[in-house]
DNA sequence: GTGAAAGCGCTAACAC
DNA sequence: GTGTTAGCGCTTTCAC
């Protein structure tokens, strides 16, 4: 366990001063040459490394060249994505990055920041949850630049980079109304996130201004994680009175649907695309965003800030693309469209997936 | 952009000296009530944080409750279930997580291990790149504690945890000729990566023991990211002489040959399991690991180290599982493999999903 | 060109 | 119980 080398130990194997050495590992100019090699010599031979913390508590610009990221799920691909291009754009410009895990959990959301905080970070890129407000302004208070990105931390005063998530799932919808269904189900995770919260409001305004009611029956809230989403849409598809269509509010509960094999008998479409939507049987529609953009937005938008931006708040309202797959017709035309694909997909192989009809699908 | 408020700002508004709020911030006994009182109040209205950074500087035990989580790519789906667990495993213990992504790029690895080093982290939780072996020597002198995972590094006497990769691999061509497949391709990622080197080292001994010599043609390395891969089989797939089955090195691939349509011509078997494989017309049958096990397992073993365990660096082998959806088969065994799996998965949806013999399938 | 002194925000060690 | 002094590893400032 080697006792890291310091500033002293170098200046006195190269039997120089302290402040010489500081001036040769800034790469200072002012060193005769001769000195910075003795210098430079030392340093190899011992294995100095400087200590950026102790650099940074003296420096003028008091900043740590470090941001926090905190994300309700690194392990979720749409965070993760996100998590990949944030860091990106810290490496670009010689920040770190801390990571975390809320869980949506407001309690450890403020450990996290808490600790990053008193890690001196410079600023955040925050997936907010829903609570904790005050602790954010109390933060930024502070200095430590916020920004939000994938839904607005409410009531705090921050640049914001998401999608226009309602028209989304407006479009989504749609999409089903056309295609002639009208017992719409919509699954979703805990209204308590925002973009969840948008996305059922979407739905409810697209079935209102087709003059429809929503069946509370086919509204399922709260479900974190696939599995808990196909047990869900088990029940659901056992109901005596099942929809013939469903509206997923994320990538999670899609991956639950399909898992429970709901695409092959409802119309299914999903809020955020997915890896192999499209090889599935039948593939599946989506409303797309782009989680790299979003985290590369919103870590230039922070940098910004950091460089000095003090600017009126920014909302950025990133697209969300409709990709139609097919899935999302009635279930006699999905076969049809499976069959379409797939002769353009590979160019040689043509078939027909056929498809059980289960009588209760067709409306 | 208010300064942070410091101790010194507290213990002038509480009327006390710098150490009392010291104390009381520390949670140490021996501070009378009242005084506690009153300096605790003086934090809320200056809405004071310690400064973590500072107070590790001086600190007798000089840990810095900071870890490095070094992967090759955090969007990718297996580091990113890798590094939540990690990070769960941190928090629990109330360590920090800086993160950072090398894309395999020995540069780029030792730049961001440096900076992690500079910043005084107690340990490093690597996704080793094939260089760089030097360096982490020297780092290693200097007391930052290594743990490798997923990959070793060679000739570093670090602790590692890591899957037998080469019997997994094994497994999954046998898998192959028991089914009557001759022509077993390999697809994989850059040999340097020594997952890679294993993986196809499996399937070199498990040709060899079936008296069968590596086909060259039918070999491809280096393919990074499923576009690559995609495109690769695709010639493959349009080569005068075909494989009839295909084995791919890692999930990315895997996802590769989906995508060019190579599960639905081939036989297939990928290493590593991947989301949704189970729902895919043929289902693919893959070498699963668990990469949160990966994480945690290699983030409990760094723990151990920084708490003092210096025993002889330890070798952790976690289990492959051999996971047989049906892809392995000959083309015309598929289709009942499929028809099974449907019918258990679902318990209500019969059917049979119908194949295009390409006749060049069944050996 | 080089160095001595002061101090960043905090804790360790000891005094009172 | 509380305060004083010293110092973590480095940079700033200013002197020579």
């Amino acid at each position: 366990m080697a006792e890291r080398p310091t500033m002293k130990d170098v200046a006195r194997a190269a039997g120089v001063s302290l402040m010489t050495v500081s001036r040769v590992v800034a790469g200072e100019a002012g060193v005769a040459p001769q000195t910075a090699a003795r210098v430079e010599e030392a340093i190899r031979t011992l294995g100095y490394q400087r200590n950026d913390i102790a650099r940074n508590l003296r420096r003028k610009a008091q900043d740590s060249r470090t941001i926090g990221l905190v994300v309700d799920d690194l392990a979720n691909p749409f965070f993760s994505a996100l998590a990949r291009s944030v860091e990106d754009e810290a490496y670009r410009r010689g920040f770190l990055v801390l990571v975390g895990s809320t869980n949506d959990d407001p309690r450890r959301e403020r450990d996290v920041v808490s600790a990053f905080c008193a890690r001196q970070v410079d600023g955040l890129v925050l997936v907010p949850t829903g609570g904790n407000r005050a602790f954010f302004r109390a933060q930024m208070a502070r200095g430590v630049k916020v920004v939000c990105v994938d839904r607005p931390a409410a009531g705090l005063p921050v640049d914001c980079v998401a999608v226009d998530n309602r028209a989304g799932a407006g479009t989504a919808v749609r999409h089903l109304l056309v295609h002639g269904h009208r017992r719409i189900a919509y699954l979703g995770d805990r209204q308590e996130i925002w973009t969840q919260r948008e996305r059922f409001a979407g739905y409810e305004e697209a079935l209102a201004a087709a003059g429809l009611a929503v069946d509370t029956a086919l509204v399922r809230h709260g479900l974190r994680g696939h599995q808990e989403a196909a047990a869900a849409i088990g029940e659901l598809m056992a109901s005596s009175a099942p929809p013939t269509a469903l509206f997923s509010g994320n990538d999670l509960v899609t991956l639950g649907a399909v898992e429970a094999g709901a695409s092959r008998r409802f119309a299914l479409v999903g809020f955020d695309d997915f890896l192999l939507a499209d090889k599935l049987n039948p593939p599946v529609s989506v409303v797309s965003q782009d989680p790299a953009a979003l985290g590369r937005t919103a870590a230039q938008l922070l940098f910004g800030r950091i460089d000095g931006d003090d600017a009126a708040p920014r909302s950025v309202v990133l697209e969300t693309r409709f990709v139609d797959r097919g899935s999302g017709g009635k279930v006699g035309e999905m076969a049809e469209a499976a069959k379409v694909v797939e002769v353009a997909g590979t160019g040689k192989v043509a078939e027909v997936a056929e498809l059980a009809g289960t009588g209760e699908a067709g409306e």
